[in-house]
DNA sequence: ATGTACCTCTTTTTT
DNA sequence: AGAGGTACAT
C-alpha cells in the first residue's frame, strides 16, 4: 500500500480501515467517529495503488449519501477518475442491472418502477377485488407482509393466511402484467438474474473487483445475497456500519448481516472506529449507559479527547404545547443572547405528527425552521399526476398510472367505463389500456364513451410516439401536453383556496423546470431513465443548487436524523408508547426503540435535552402519559431532571438578561 | 358524469 | 384534528 496525503490525520484505527483493501473488511464505526472519511480514504488510497476507478463500486442507501460521498472522493482524487468510480444506491445499482437483463425474466425492457404508493393503490383494488368493500385488511399491512415475504424470498404458497395468500398473487401478477416492479422486485429480480445467469454474474464480478457497502447495518437479507453474488473469487468487499444504529428492522434491514458478517464472508478484517469527533464526553456516557442494555451487539464504547459539557436536562411537561411553547421559547432566547444560529438547533421526535404543533410555534415567533423528511416533493398530488402521465406514455401498460390519470382532467370516461374496462382487462389478461382500445369491449359501451376513449387514445399515441424520439425535448414535450389538456384549469377547479392552487401549479412548474435541468445533464438516458431517477429518490434534494438549502431550526424525525449532527438537541415526546412506541412494545422489538433512542442523543454536539408530556392528544382529546421506560436506563450521573414548574417559576437568568439589553442598546444606537 | 357534504378512520419510523 | 371515502344531489 503506497502512503497517501489522505491517510494524515486518521486515528490508529480509522487508518488500518482505510488501508486495508483486499479481502474482506468490517469497519463497525460508532456514532460521529468519522466514517464517511475512512470511505472516502479508502477509495482514494486505491486510487492511488493504481487500481482502476471504473472496478470500484460503492454502495449506499440514499442519493444524498451517494452524492455526498462522490463529492468528497472528487476533492480528494482527480475530478476525471472520481467520475469514474461508481457510487450509486442498492435499487439504482439493480436497475443498472436490470435495464440489461430484465427481459429474460420476462419483462419488457422499458418497465416502471412503482413506488410505495403506486403499490397501496394497486394493493386497495387487489383487496377490495378478492375480498369485497368492507375487508379490514389494510393496504399497508398486505404491502408490508408481501414486502416482508419478498426479503426472505418467500412465495404466496408460504402464506398460511389465504386472503393474503391470494392479494400476494393477484399483486405480482398485476405488477407483472403491467411490466411494472416495485422496490423489492427491484432486488428480487436482479437477484434472480444473476443467480440464473451465471454468464452476468461473471461478467458483474469482473466489472466492480472492489466494493464497499455504506450504512451496511440497514441491509436486507436480498442485498446480502446480492452482494455475496457480486462479490468475486477475491471478496473485496468493505462493510462499514454501526450495529447500534440498526432502527429499519421494521423495513426488513437485517442485523444479523453485520452481527454474523463472518458468517457470510470468512475471515474478515474487523476494525472498530470508538473515538467520536461529534460529542461532548457527557453527552457520549450518557449514550454508552443507554445502548449497554442490549445484549445482541457489537460491544462498542464511543469516548472523545474533547472536555465534558453541560449535562443533559430532562424535562418534565405538563402537555405538548407547553412543551413546545417552552422548547421555541428557550431557542429564540438562545439566538438572542448568545448570539446562536438558528441552524445549530434541532428537535427530533418519533413520529411526524408530532411536528405540526412546534410548525405553529415558530410561525408564530416568526422563527425560521426547516421540515425535514415529511412529504416528498414527488408525493405531491399534481406532481404525481404529470409522473403518470409520463410513465403511461412510456409504458401504455402501466394501469395504476393509467387510472390515475384518466379522469384527471375528466374527459367523459367515468366511473362505469373505467370499471368495465378493468373488468374486461383482467378477463382478457390484458392492460386497461388495450381493454380501452378492444373493438368488442367498445361495442358495449355508449357512443359518448367511445368517442372519449378515441380521443383520450390519440392523445397517448402521439405523445408515446412523441417520447421514442431519444432527440426529443421531453420537458418541452409535457410543457405542451399539460396545456393541451388544460391541466392548470383543472388544478384551479379542485383547489379551496386560490393560494392553494397557485402552489399546486408553482409546484408543477418546479417540476417541469427540475425535469429540463435534469434531461439536460444526462441526456442520454432518456425519459425512461428520468421517471427512473425519479422514482428511486426520496430525498428531495439533488435538484437543488438554485434554492437555498432552507436555514432554521431543524424538525426532524430520529430516524430520518441519523448521519447528521447539531450542536443542540431537543429529544421531545419521550413518553411510554410514544418514545419506545407501543407497537414495538407489542411486536418485541424495543431495542430498535432503544437504538433510535441512542441514535437521537448521538446527534447532539454540545447540549441535549430530552422532553416528556404528562399528557398528550390522541385523536383529539387528551391521555395521561407516562414518562418513557428508557429514562431507567440512563446514566442519572449524567442527568439534571427538572420538572416543569421549577422552570416556570425560576427568575430570569440576570447574566443573560444584562446580556440582552446591552445587545438591544448596541443595536438601537446603530 | 361531476361536485358537495358529511362521515369515518386513522397515527411509526421510509430506503 | 385531518384526510380520505361514501352517499347523495346536480
Amino acid at each position: 500500500m503506497i502512503q497517501h496525503k489522505g491517510l494524515i490525520g486518521l486515528n490508529p484505527p480509522q487508518r488500518e480501515a482505510a488501508e486495508t483493501i483486499s479481502g474482506p473488511v468490517l469497519i463497525l464505526a460508532g456514532a460521529g467517529t468519522g466514517k464517511t472519511r475512512v470511505v472516502t480514504t479508502r477509495i482514494a488510497g486505491m486510487i492511488y495503488n493504481d487500481i482502476p476507478a471504473r472496478e470500484i463500486l460503492a454502495v449506499t442507501f440514499t442519493n444524498k449519501a451517494a452524492t455526498e460521498m462522490r463529492e468528497r472522493v472528487a476533492t480528494m482524487i482527480s475530478q476525471e477518475a472520481a467520475g469514474e468510480v461508481t457510487i450509486c444506491t442498492f435499487h439504482s445499482l439493480c436497475v443498472r442491472i436490470l435495464r440489461t437483463c430484465i427481459e429474460r425474466l420476462g419483462y419488457k425492457k422499458n418497465f416502471s418502477i412503482y413506488t410505495q404508493s403506486d403499490q397501496l393503490g394497486l394493493l386497495k383494488k387487489i383487496i377490495v377485488r378478492t375480498a369485497g368493500k368492507d375487508e379490514k385488511l389494510d393496504p399497508k399491512m398486505a404491502n408490508m407482509e408481501i414486502s416482508g415475504a419478498k426479503n426472505r424470498g418467500e412465495v404466496p404458497g408460504d402464506f398460511d393466511d389465504s386472503l393474503i395468500r391470494i392479494v400476494y398473487e393477484n399483486y405480482q401478477r398485476d405488477l407483472k402484467q403491467m411490466n411494472a416492479v416495485d422496490f423489492d422486485d427491484l432486488m428480487l429480480l436482479a437477484v434472480r438474474g444473476l443467480e440464473e445467469n451465471p454468464d452476468l454474474r461473471k461478467s458483474w464480478q469482473r466489472h466492480f473487483r472492489y466494493i464497499m457497502v455504506d450504512e451496511f447495518q440497514d441491509t436486507n437479507h436480498l442485498q446480502m445475497t446480492l452482494l455475496r453474488l457480486i462479490v468475486g473469487k477475491e471478496r473485496n468487499i468493505c462493510v462499514v456500519g454501526d450495529d447500534d444504529q440498526s432502527i429499519y428492522g421494521w423495513r426488513g434491514a437485517d442485523i444479523t448481516n453485520i452481527l454474523d458478517f463472518e458468517r457470510f464472508f470468512k475471515g474478515p478484517k474487523i476494525v472498530k472506529l470508538e473515538e467520536n469527533y461529534r460529542s461532548t464526553n457527557t453527552i457520549l456516557r450518557l449514550a454508552n449507559s443507554l445502548i449497554r442494555h442490549n445484549i445482541d451487539r457489537r460491544e462498542k464504547t464511543l469516548w472523545s479527547s474533547k472536555e465534558d459539557g453541560e449535562p443533559t436536562k430532562l424535562i418534565s411537561m405538563p402537555d405538548a404545547e407547553t412543551e413546545a411553547e417552552w422548547i421555541v421559547n428557550e431557542i429564540h432566547d438562545e439566538h438572542r443572547m448568545h448570539d446562536r444560529s438558528y441552524n445549530d438547533f434541532a428537535i427530533l421526535f418519533r413520529m411526524n405528527a408530532q411536528s405540526r404543533i412546534f410548525e405553529e410555534q415558530f410561525r408564530e415567533l416568526e422563527i425560521p425552521y426547516k421540515l425535514i423528511g415529511g412529504q416528498s416533493f414527488y408525493e405531491r398530488r399534481e406532481v404525481k399526476d404529470v409522473l403518470a402521465y409520463l410513465n403511461v406514455i412510456t409504458n401504455n401498460d402501466d394501469d395504476v398510472s393509467l387510472l390515475r390519470i384518466i379522469a384527471s382532467p375528466p374527459r367523459g370516461i367515468g366511473g362505469g367505463t373505467i370499471e368495465a374496462a378493468t373488468t374486461f382487462s383482467i378477463e382478457r389478461q390484458s392492460s386497461v389500456y388495450d381493454a380501452l382500445q378492444d373493438i368488442e369491449f367498445q361495442a358495449s359501451l355508449p357512443k359518448r364513451a367511445q368517442n372519449a376513449i378515441g380521443r383520450f387514445h390519440e392523445l397517448i399515441q402521439r405523445y408515446s410516439e412523441f417520447a421514442s424520439n431519444p432527440n426529443a425535448d421531453y420537458a418541452e414535450m409535457t410543457t405542451t401536453m399539460l396545456k393541451e389538456i388544460n391541466y392548470d384549469e383543472y388544478v384551479k377547479k379542485n383547489c379551496k383556496t386560490p393560494d392553494e392552487a397557485d402552489m399546486r401549479r408553482k409546484n408543477v412548474h418546479e417540476f417541469l423546470e427540475g425535469m429540463h435541468f435534469s434531461m439536460k445533464k444526462k441526456k442520454k438516458r432518456g425519459l425512461r431513465g428520468f421517471l427512473d431517477g425519479v422514482a428511486l429518490m426520496q430525498d428531495r434534494e439533488e435538484r437543488g443548487d438554485e434554492k437555498e438549502q432552507g436555514h432554521g431550526v431543524s424538525l426532524i424525525t430520529m430516524h430520518a436524523s441519523k448521519g447528521l449532527e447539531f450542536p443542540c438537541c431537543f429529544i421531545v415526546g419521550a413518553e411510554e408508547g410514544t418514545l419506545p412506541h407501543s407497537r414495538s412494545v407489542e411486536e418485541g422489538t424495543r431495542d430498535e426503540e432503544r437504538r433510535l433512542l441512542y441514535v437521537g442523543i448521538t446527534r447532539a454536539q454540545e447540549c441535549l435535552t430530552i422532553t416528556w408530556c404528562h399528557s398528550r392528544r390522541k385523536y383529539g382529546d387528551p391521555l395521561p402519559c407516562m414518562p418513557s421506560s428508557f429514562f431507567k436506563e440512563l446514566d442519572p450521573e449524567e442527568l439534571e431532571k427538572v420538572d416543569y414548574k421549577e422552570l416556570a417559576d425560576a427568575p430570569v437568568d440576570e447574566d443573560s438578561a444584562l446580556d440582552y439589553f446591552a445587545r438591544m442598546k448596541e443595536m438601537l444606537s446603530q
